[in-house]
Parts: C-alpha cells; sequence; structure tokens
DNA sequence: ATATGTGAATAGGTTCACAGCC
DNA sequence: GGCTGTGAACCTATTCACATAT
C-alpha cells in the first residue's frame, strides 16, 4: 500500500490481508498505541514507520546462519528477507570449504570465527540451518557468541538461557498437523 | 525412543523433549483417548502407534510441491520428510524445463498435469512454494485438482474453501518476530 | 456517516490439586 | 510410591457492543 501511494487504510481492509478479525486487528494495534483516525483509518505511512520500529527493523538488520547445507543454502540465496528488512551477512559451517552445488555472495566461515564476527558486527539474530544432531552445540556456540536470537529449523527443543528467545520452525510438524486435517 | 528399544516413558520426560509442562502433555493425549498406566507411564510403541493413526501417517503419506523455484528446490532435496511419514512423489511448475542448478529425482511436471497425477495417485497435500504474486493462482489450481491440504510459502493469506486447510510458514515473520525480543 | 478505541462479556487454553490406579 | 487422568481454578485471548471522534 506503501509503496502504491495509498493513503490511508482501514481494520477491516487490513484485517483481511492479514487474514485476522477487524476487532483483533485494532486490539492489538492499540497494544502499541493509538494510530488510528476515527471515521478515516490509519495512515499507511504512519503505520508502516510504527510497525518497523516497535519490530526493530527501522534500520537493516544484520542475520547470520548457521549450517549451510541444504536448506541453509537455499536460504542463503533467498532475497525475500531483504525487503523486510533482514540482510544475511556471513554463514558458518563445520566444514566452511565443502563443495556445495550452487555459488553465493555470502561468505562461509568456520565455527571458529563466530565470536569475532558477531562482535564486530554486532549481530544479535542468528538462523539455525544444521542437523537435528548438531543443533544444540551449535545453539551454545550461538549463544556464546552472544546471539540472542535463534530461528531454529532443526526439529528438537534446544535448551537456551532465559534471555535468548527461541523460535522454531519444524517442516515434518507442519506436515503432520495438515495430515490430521486432511483425513476424512 | 522405538528405535532405541526404551519400553516406557514417563509424560515428565515426554514432555521436557518437546519443551511444555508435564500436565499439558497428559491433558492433550487425553483428548484422543487413554493410553498411559498410572505408576509406570506410557508404553513407548503404542504411544507412537497412536500418535500415527491420528495424524494419519501410519502409512506413506504422498504430497506434491508447487513451485520449483530456490526454496522449493531444496525442500525437494530435503530427506527429512520420509522419517516422519511424507514422501513428495512429484513436483509443479509453471515453467517444468527451465534449467535448475542442482539435479534431483523427482519428476516436474507443467501444471497442467496437477489433475490428473492428484487424481491418480490421490494426493490430499500440497506444498506451496511459488512467489507471492503467483501464490492465489497456484492455491486455486491444487483445490481445484482435488487438494485439502496446503503447506503455503508464500507471504500472504491464502483465499481458499471453508474445507480446505491451509498452513503458512512465512519466514519474514518469524525472523520479525525474533527482532522484537532481541531488542534491549 | 464512518471507522477507531475499549470496557465488558465470552471463549479458549493452561495449570493446579488430587483422586484413581498400577 | 509413583505416575496418569481429570474436574476445578485460573489465566489469556478473542469478540461484542457501543462510546467517541472526525
Amino acid at each position: 500500500m506503501k509503496a502504491n501511494g495509498i493513503p490511508t487504510v482501514s481494520s477491516e481492509a487490513l484485517a483481511k490481508a492479514a487474514g485476522v478479525k477487524p476487532t483483533q486487528l485494532r486490539k492489538d494495534l492499540t497494544y502499541f498505541g493509538q494510530f488510528g483516525t476515527r471515521g478515516l483509518g490509519y495512515n499507511v505511512n504512519e503505520l508502516a514507520q510504527m510497525i518497523s520500529d516497535v519490530l526493530g527493523t527501522t534500520s537493516l538488520q544484520p542475520v547470520i546462519l548457521v549450517g549451510v547445507g541444504n536448506l541453509g543454502l537455499a536460504l542463503l540465496s533467498y532475497r525475500g528477507f531483504e525487503k523486510e528488512g533482514f540482510e544475511i551477512v556471513a554463514a558458518f559451517d563445520a566444514d566452511p570449504s565443502r563443495k556445495r552445488e550452487r555459488n553465493n555472495t555470502i561468505p562461509i566461515y568456520g565455527m571458529d570465527a563466530l565470536g569475532a564476527i558477531v562482535k564486530e558486527k554486532n549481530i544479535r539474530m542468528a538462523i539455525l540451518t544444521v542437523p537435528a544432531a548438531a543443533a544444540q552445540e551449535a545453539a551454545n556456540a550461538v549463544v556464546a557468541a552472544g546471539i540472542t536470537g535463534i530461528l531454529n529449523f532443526a526439529p528438537l527443543a534446544l535448551d537456551a538461557p532465559e534471555a535468548v528467545t527461541v523460535n522454531n520452525v519444524n517442516l515434518a510438524i507442519e506436515l503432520e498437523n495438515l495430515s490430521y486435517f486432511v483425513q476424512r
């Protein structure tokens, strides 16, 4: 909407786009303040700015990726993050020079380089795409390096300090969930 | 545990592995029946069988993938689904013969082949890894072909009939969520 | 007239506390 | 003694209904 120069938007239109109910959307927004104009709706630019501020994506967020296998490599070449304010600035792997079936422009380092680069570039977030057996060790390593947010693709529950946020993406569970619902 | 021949397991051990509280796990299991033995715990084999039955993964579930780009190709070569009872049996793309940077053993068809293959192999689930702009059209196509479960990776809310289950995986949103929590 | 903001009502999910059973 | 199963209590989230503002 911002790109298309649309000036204002109603909670109804936003809710439809997001797949939720208008009241839900309004209630949620007001947890962060009052941004709308009664009788008119929300100013698109203001709202976008406010959301970026709240999420912390106003400036480009640097992110690292750990585990350059199948999935990791795919995410490295995925160009959908920049638009949302994220940039994968470095990748790490136990075997950084292993031959890979695709080129990419993001440098791949050994695990021993984690601490220095995270500190130098003041990085807070890591994407974990390592095999399940290596995931806890990798998580410990990124936490030790100073990472406080982990997006974990390994299919297990990671142990991490309270101060570290772990979000899990588990593709097998998503399929199992679907499988349950497609049964007649 | 089944692979390791462990005969029984307590709700406490299971809960720890799953990252939830023991009461939660017990309450959830009882929605499907009573499977435990008081004073002893759950029989690992029985429980695994019950879960497979409930999820509908007792026999290998065929799945199709639509959109063989970056992410789609990575998922095609991801060998983590078989273990959980899923098999990607066919892939579809608007340009099936487009040159791709990796070989894979799963056949790639044009979108016009959807209906016949879904019907022939009695497929219920589809993974959607197409660009956002093409997602709704692709969703319509798979629904028309008879699919009733969609795992959608495109960053938008799909319109689909009531009888079709849509699960969304949105990597940008996962990162935004993390971003919010890593702010000091 | 139109659309937000919000207290109150409702619904849904989690945890407690302990009875029941091995 | 140990661990499940579960009603009741509690907590959180969603929806309603409407006052409020443009």
